[in-house]
RNA sequence: CGCGGGGUAGAGCAAAUGGUAGCUCGUCGGGCUCAUAACCCGGAGGCUGGUGGUUCAAGUCCGCCCUCCGCAACCA
């Protein structure tokens, strides 16, 4: 046999400091139909996911835990495999970076690098948090504070290698140009050629200021750092450097399928240091864009948002994973961001799924059984309408081909649609259950059965890449259950034979959208509560995951607040007014100033309770009568509408506060 | 002047190399009864953020303006 043509694609490694989130199950699923389509196209594909597992971040993240680092991302890499499962992920391996063959290749490279001179040692220079052992960058320390912990950064040097990175920005900028290709979409290729056009940096590369990570051969003080360590996973997981094999076979890579913020390291530091170690180079990269919720970036730390829920394993509970996955790959454009919202999710999953497909599977078997005894009939007709139908389903094949060749997911799945919706106006068309009333249409009847059978079966080879399960269900609906699933059959028309059909359950059931709405609104709380139960040692952490916002007045700016001038005093009389129960008569000593200031205090505090004490007075109030005498400001009081208390202070009369 | 990306029917999104602005949902009206209250047909609804240019022709190319949003060296 002939070798077949390779096709190799891989996802990022993900950072396991917490479980993954739907952004990253959008990126792995996309991933995973393109293998799956390859594969159905007859390519010898390998995919390739894993995760990145050294670093700052997991060592501070296992010792909270009291775990070692091993320990620690073991638990986690664990979650992420099951999560996989769950969403049948079909990668060929999976690289974790603590595996010993990543250690040892890993440390080749870097020596290869060093053996060009393209590895020199110098100095780190950045921001130092003491307490946490960190290095920031300026931007993440904003106001000079370390994020972590608040205290404050100062800057300092440690000694580390660096790549020789700014050796390489014109060969960068010349692969753009020769080969637009390796860079796609456009726009991310414009950011790239602008970051490199404002100058290049080398490469920081090693860490001394912490140890979880792989020893530079050299030295081992120093652990590699993030980038030669993580992106070179690539082509450690074929064996790179010793075991030629499938590195031969595979490499380089067909498809580097990245989240947008990753498109930095890997269009330019990774093609760099492949290009110092003379390698080949991957023949794409594609930056994919992000699914928001209510326009904000998903985070790790959120499992929920308001009430949509995000974490995929419950969505799969609920939905399947064919009604997730279509629904990630349909409703969003590649390259670009998308919202997420339960309900764009539900309707997707109603109007098409539901509606579309999964009732013209049902309508059309439940024919054949009604009207031809559960047996694929023979065509013995022909009109414009099947011939139609028949162009139609058989040119959708190249159509999805070439949308998948552009990573255009969406509108390979809206190919695929105008079938099914044609199939459903045909029955309309043809109006079957008027031909069976009618003996001497029996033929024409048959005809539009078997149409229909041909036309659902391209359907399931169709969808296949995207939703093996329900093709399966399809296939064996159809009676098509000994037939294996081949690419080249959605292609031709006449392909069934007496098949007997079975009408099963309902593919993708049809969802009550406020119902599911609601629950999983109650879900998102839920999720919300026990996360902050399991997740929390450390009391703040706890206090933050349980936190949930105040119910506010309507948002003030600056400005308003700066209008405000509070003033610090002591109350040097107090008494009852005369001609009010409820409101007690301050003088009021602030610095120079002493005025009158009334509260409606009385039924919390005694006039004897309130002298001599600090308070905080609204000083620029306009004056007001309150029962015959003036008010000439008032005071701050916490209070929770039975009870209150003073806001004091200590410090001296007639001090601002802001 | 840091870099970059958006602004298209009520909503959410599409529109290689400029050539009658499309899709899904919603809405209004109709059809059908095989089917998961589903399916099919038709209508209404847009000066494609504003403005000035290039062109026989601009959502698309160029200038300026308004506006929302990302990024700035460990978040898919």
């Amino acid at each position: 046999m002939a070798d077949r043509k390779t096709y190799y694609i891989t996802t990022p490694i993900y950072y396991p400091s917490s479980n993954l989130h739907i952004g990253h199950t959008y990126c792995t699923v996309m991933a995973d139909a393109m293998a799956r389509f390859k594969r159905l196209q007859g390519y010898d594909v390998r995919f390739l996911t894993g995760t990145d597992e050294h670093g700052q971040k997991i060592q501070t993240k296992a010792e909270d835990a009291g775990l070692s680092p091993q320990e620690y991302v073991d638990g986690v890499v664990a979650g992420i495999k099951e999560l996989w499962k769950t969403m049948e992920i079909s990668y060929d391996d999976f690289i974790r970076t603590t595996e010993e063959r990543h250690v040892k290749r890993v440390q080749s490279f870097f020596m290869k690098l060093w053996n060009t001179g393209d590895i020199y040692l110098g100095e780190y220079e950045g921001l130092y948090c003491k307490e946490c052992e960190a290095f920031w960058t300026e931007s993440q320390a904003k106001d000079c504070k370390c994020p972590d912990c608040g205290r404050e950064v100062l800057p300092a040097k440690e000694e580390a290698y660096f790549f020789r990175l700014s050796k390489y920005a014109d060969r960068l900028l010349e692969l753009y140009d020769s080969n637009p290709d390796f860079l796609q979409p456009e726009t991310r290729r414009n950011e790239m050629k602008a970051f490199i056009r404002q100058g290049l940096e080398d490469l920081c590369i090693s860490r001394t200021s912490f140890s979880w990570g792989i020893p530079v051969p050299l030295n081992e003080k120093h652990v590699i750092y993030v980038w030669l360590d993580a992106l070179t996973n690539y082509i450690t997981a074929l064996g790179y450097s010793d075991e030629p094999e499938l590195y031969d076979k595979y490499w380089p890579a067909d498809v580097h399928l990245v989240g947008k913020e990753i498109v930095r390291f890997h269009s330019i530091i990774w093609p760099a240091m492949l290009m110092s170690a003379e390698l080949p180079l991957p023949k794409q990269v594609l930056g994919h864009g992000w699914l928001l919720l209510g326009g904000e970036k998903v985070s790790k730390s959120k499992t929920a948002k308001g009430n949509d829920v995000i974490d995929p394993v419950v969505l799969i509970e609920r939905y399947g994973v064919d009604a997730l996955k279509y629904f990630l790959l349909r409703e969003y454009t590649f390259g670009q961001d998308g919202n997420f919202t339960n309900e764009v999710m539900l309707r997707r999953m109603n109007f098409d799924l539901a509606n579309d497909l999964g009732n013209l599977v049902l309508r059309t078997v439940t024919m054949i059984e009604k009207y031809c005894g559960g047996v694929v009939p023979e065509a013995k007709t022909n009109d414009e309408i099947d011939d139609d139908l028949k162009n139609i389903a058989v040119s959708a094949r190249e159509k999805v081909e070439q949308n998948m060749d552009k990573f255009a997911f969406s509108a390979a799945l809206e190919d695929i649609w105008t079938v099914v919706r044609r199939a459903n106006k045909y029955i309309d068309e043809k109006a079957p259950w008027i031909l069976a009333k009618d003996e001497s249409k029996k033929a024409e009847l048959d005809t539009v059965m078997k149409n229909l059978a041909e036309t659902i079966r391209i359907v399931s080879v169709l969808i296949y890449p995207f939703m093996h399960t329900a093709s399966d269900e399809i296939r064996k609906q159809l009676g098509l259950w000994y037939a294996d699933v081949r690419w080249e059959d959605a292609a031709e028309f006449e392909m069934m034979y007496q098949e007997k059909v079975k009408r099963g359950e309902a593919l993708f059931p049809r969802l009550d959208i406020e119902k599911e709405l609601a629950e999983l609104s109650d879900i998102a709380d839920e999720l919300a509560k026990n996360k902050a139960a399991a997740e929390a040692e450390d009391p703040v952490d706890k206090a933050i995951a349980g936190s949930v916002p105040l119910k506010l007045k309507e948002p003030i700016v600056y400005d308003d607040f700066d209008k405000i001038d509070f003033r610090v005093g002591t109350i040097i009389r107090a008494e009852k007014h005369p001609q009010a129960d409820k409101l007690l008569v301050f003088k009021v000593k602030m610095g120079s100033e002493v005025r009158q200031v009334i509260s409606g205090v009385a039924e919390d505090f005694t006039p004897e309770e309130m002298l001599g004490r600090k308070v905080i007075v609204v000083a620029n109030l306009k004056p007001r009568m309150l029962r015959g005498l003036e008010s000439y400001g008032m005071l701050l009081f916490a209070e929770n509408g039975k009870r209150c208390e003073i806001v004091t202070t200590s410090a001296p009369d007639g001090e601002a506060v802001n």
